[in-house]
DNA sequence: TGGCTCATGTAAGCCGTTACATGATTTT
DNA sequence: AAAATCATGTAACGGCTTACATGAGCCA
């Protein structure tokens, strides 16, 4: 039975407790989002298939229907969640960035367009290390690799908005 | 007509010179993709939907099978790239790093297999730099922004690079 | 001459996004 | 009471990858 990198993801994130579909987005929103982003639309259909499989199991029956059904890991999803992370070689890094495509492509508009990209670019990096940085002061006590790959986060997007301003620099004319 | 970012990234490469499906696959492996990687499932596919479209024309016929078959960009064709790269808001940057997303969850395997992971990460990263860099020969006299964003990938993949060694030092005990 | 590579394609399927639907529960 | 939000879902669609097919030249 072959489990989805996403279907990973959400064993990974019920490892730390049980938690809904809701909650899994949540966590996921202030975790893994920026380098494996998930939705809805996979989350609820995947948990049933991850209960179908016997690798998580509900918490007991939601009363209302805007009750949370919390999902918890089963010994079988906990062994299949570290099995995937010590064994197979993981696919290497995917980046799919209109930004850097339409840069690319930008020599031949004008000077201002240019600029404008740049800038958009280096304003939504910023933004992304803002946000980052504040996941700081959660608590990582238990979870050492989450501060390590939170400060991965927050270091390519503080490197890639440097390297915006550095470009911007040349284009303006202004040293850095 | 709506086109993908796939076809538009098609179209820039045609605006350097006319290319045939072969071609715009070796010029994107050598070029963009690293930030948008474009496989030949898409290309042809794409090229005759450009064509009937009027954005691309073929340039001539091809004698034999094995003749490459090149589509050049119609003025139509070079219009609509330079609106591309100008108007619209790009979607911001995506990332999808299988590699990162087991290392996030590795804090309750062995330090070996967490360090096996890290190797794995930062070899690639560095002969993914060393691949771009290799680019740098390269003319890029006439496209500036080639070389710029050239340099965003290797910037990038090298920094990647020193952040895994940094956290493989913090996790051997040794200092950097 | 048998096999390998080149170059162009097609078809199936998967993953993920988007849009929509629904009822309950707060909030105004 | 009306409106907004919460929480769970479903269905359709789209882009991309993968696998397969083909026929022509090249090489051993």
């Amino acid at each position: 039975m072959e489990l989805t990198n996403t279907a990973h993801a959400i064993l990974g994130l019920l490892d730390e407790g049980p938690r809904s579909g809701y909650d899994i987005k949540q966590a996921a929103d202030h975790s893994v989002r920026y380098f494996w982003a998930v939705g809805y639309g996979q989350i609820y259909p995947e948990l049933r298939k991850l209960a179908k499989a016997g690798l998580v199991e509900r918490e007991g029956v939601a009363r209302g229907a805007r009750e949370r059904q919390p999902y918890r890991l089963t010994t079988e999803g906990r062994k299949m969640l570290r099995a995937w992370v010590e064994t197979g070689i993981p696919a290497p890094t995917e980046i799919r960035d209109e930004m850097l495509l339409k840069l690319f492509f930008s020599d031949s508009v004008s000077a201002d367009s240019r600029l404008a990209l740049l800038r958009l670019m280096r304003a939504r990096h910023e933004a992304m290390a803002a946000t980052l940085r504040s996941f700081r002061a959660k608590d990582h006590k238990a979870h050492p690799m989450h501060m390590d790959v939170l400060e991965y986060g927050i270091g390519f997007h503080a490197w890639s908005a440097q390297w915006c301003a550095g470009v911007e620099s040349r284009l303006t004319g202004r040293n850095v």
